[in-house]
DNA sequence: GCCCGTATGTGTTTGTGGTCACATCCGCCA
DNA sequence: TGGCGGATGTGACCACAAACACATACGGGC
């Protein structure tokens, strides 16, 4: 993806920006910078303050952060389209975890007060921020029930299937507005650019080596299949029945 | 507690509503009823229509949802002057999990189309929840990276100080409005009616057995002192420390 | 193509918490 | 007051995943 040219018009194709109206949108791109993340790199650390809120065009993020003896956790992805940082955004408390690029990504800094300012003063818009952060709580009550299932293997099934929806989205909705009711018929098949086993394992609290044997035992019932960093799932419907704890 | 008397100068004590102007909290009050809840009794169910915003006053209930393979996992509790549902007031989604009364409790139920009109008519009270959501992801996360720590007992031991915060807030809080910076120092010492190690168990994914184990380490070495259902922090610097992983 | 750093694969060992099976205790209601 | 049901205490067993220690494979940059 080359440097966008970014302008009102870029901005708009954006769920969250969608309904401001131009001139809002021109105050914004005024002051937003692009910037290119490699893998690895931190985009924002815990505890500091909310200074641009970024979007993400290209790549993947990961937020995460450490219990007190060092263990890194991982709360939660972030796929192209998507913001994050949205709660400081919000409540003006510093970030309550790190971003961290897990692939080369590109990403737009919007100025926090403009976009604050902007979506606050505009009902549509924070109404629909309200339900983006509905969202990720239900999101994170989904993930806080995977982790209460014992078996690590049913937990890397559910998070592949989770991983493997959204992403789906990202593919299918990639330029168009909205696709009516005839949504894809939910064989959700791939997962670009896969984490690593080690990105997985903070996400399901396991180790990265059994990880590893999970999906050794995935690849080996036919469930999985790797094309280079590209994640196949051949049985979508077995993959559903193991995060289920049918084995 | 006695009934109260629902009227606006009742409903206005609580913090989610006492920014309203006193003809919204009659037309709330209004519609407004009392109900109590025996231990165990479901307050609601996790799939259901939001169908009244229940408001605790007295006892204190959980949500929980079950894994797949029918494990009861413990999503959060509820203490005295705090809501619940409040996401599917939002969204208008189902709710997502289900509320317990963990023990006998009075609630109000307010109206659902009446308190989220009001609610969200009002930027004041809107502001207010929308910080409420924050608030809550922030507890999520926190409670998400607890569950990362391997060692049950540090778990438990992050787990009680959160409930004694919690409730603390309720005892030095209950009826004035908001006492100044000179908030109590921070001496967390006692939890009132304290969950059952069942209840607590599914909180920190482990099971009722461990935590009865954890209780008696912590009895043992004067950490705490059970007095009928109040649970009695005798060291609050020593908890801290095992939280943390110090042993 | 070659190298190096990172990701992945795999064996072995070991601690530990889940589970089952009881015993006991406590509070509450009849 | 006695008894009953739920809550708590405790032992024994064992599956299983974390940890450590490597080997190997991959991929991106030169």
């Amino acid at each position: 993806m080359p440097a966008p040219q970014i302008d009102s018009g870029f901005l708009a194709q954006f769920p969250i920006l969608n309904k401001l109206p131009v001139d809002a949108l021109d105050a914004l791109a005024a002051g937003t910078l692009a910037r290119t993340f490699a893998r690895r790199e931190v985009v924002m650390q815990k505890g500091d303050p909310l200074k641009f809120l970024p979007l993400l065009l290209e790549g993947r993020l990961q937020g995460v952060d450490f219990t007190i003896d060092g263990r890194e956790v991982g709360m939660y992805f972030v796929n192209p389209g998507e913001i994050c940082g949205e709660l400081s955004l919000i409540d003006r408390l510093p970030l309550s975890e790190t971003i961290i690029a897990t692939a080369p990504s590109q990403l737009l800094m919007l100025p926090r007060e403009i976009v604050r300012s902007a979506i606050f003063s505009h009902p549509d818009t924070s109404e629909h921020l309200s339900l983006r952060l509905a969202s990720r709580l239900r999101g994170l009550a989904h993930q806080r029930v995977v982790l209460s299932v014992q078996s690590p293997i049913q937990r890397l099934c559910a998070q592949l299937l989770h991983l493997a929806l959204s992403t789906e989205g990202v593919r299918t909705s990639q330029t168009q507005e909205k696709r009516g009711a005839q949504a894809s018929p939910s064989t959700p098949d791939a997962i670009d650019s896969a984490p690593t086993h080690q990105e997985i394992a903070i996400m399901i609290n396991s180790s990265r080596e059994t990880v590893t044997r999970a999906f050794q035992q995935l690849l080996a019932q036919q469930v999985l299949r790797r094309d280079g960093s590209r994640l196949i799932i051949l049985n979508p419907k077995r993959l559903k029945d193991m995060a289920s704890g049918q084995d």
